[in-house]
DNA sequence: CCAATATTCAACCAAGTGGTTGACAATCAG
DNA sequence: CTGATTGTCAACCACTTGGTTGAATATTGG
């Protein structure tokens, strides 16, 4: 697999599992076990799973006596945004609005930023 | 691999050659060879790639005499961008207002989620 | 028809993925 | 200290991935 940071957040992220867990991060924080529990698959598998994820960027671990505690981290998400604003204008009306968009990107103002 | 619609997707573009492709198209549509010219591998294995987008649906494939043009399709990436809705407001504008998105997620209300 | 061009197919290979199980390590509760 | 809880590690397995090469197919130009 490529190893570029792009690369290791699109990986991450093309597996339901995985981006089951993210969202459950994205209520607050939790331990190994409480995000592996809906899942019906060994600790194991939910902590590699994890390690994936924490290998992207996509979370950071924190440990707390015997737990482990998973956060989400944005940046990685905020990249993979960037990288989807020059395709947006695929799919919005008109190729102006791409137009202004980028122009607007180009001066650092991001008030179209949906 | 899961065979579901996003994840095929995310993993389709879990690959520079690909999303260098998915670049390329996006100034219109191209044929096979030339897709394959900027990228030092065999045709066989840029062909294999092209057929990866495809099954995810982001390209599109047009017989045209012994040529195939490809076009890009925004299905896909518009689905994408709509499953990075949900994530959007981890990193958008200030803390002050993460806090508050956050805040209010922990109480389960989740008007700010999008 | 023939030869060249464009692309795919099939077989193969090394490396990676996603799962399992069992052993191990760390920490707390009693 | 002991035992229970939490999580990781290591080895293993079947399957997939991303590349190769060589043969096959489709189509055109002459």
């Amino acid at each position: 697999m490529a190893t570029d940071p792009l690369s290791l957040t699109f990986a991450a992220l093309a597996d339901p599992t995985r981006r089951a867990i993210l969202s459950r991060l994205a209520n607050g924080q939790a331990s190994v076990g409480e995000l592996a529990m809906p899942h019906d698959m060994s600790l194991a598998a939910v902590s590699k799973h994890i390690k994936v994820l924490e290998t992207a960027g996509l979370i950071r671990r924190e440990k707390d006596a015997q737990y482990r505690y998973c956060q989400l981290q944005a940046g990685p998400l905020k990249d993979l945004d960037g990288w989807m604003a020059a395709y947006r204008g695929l799919w919005r009306d008109n190729l102006d609005q791409l137009d202004t968009y980028l122009a607007d990107m180009q001066r650092g103002d991001d008030t179209n930023k949906q």
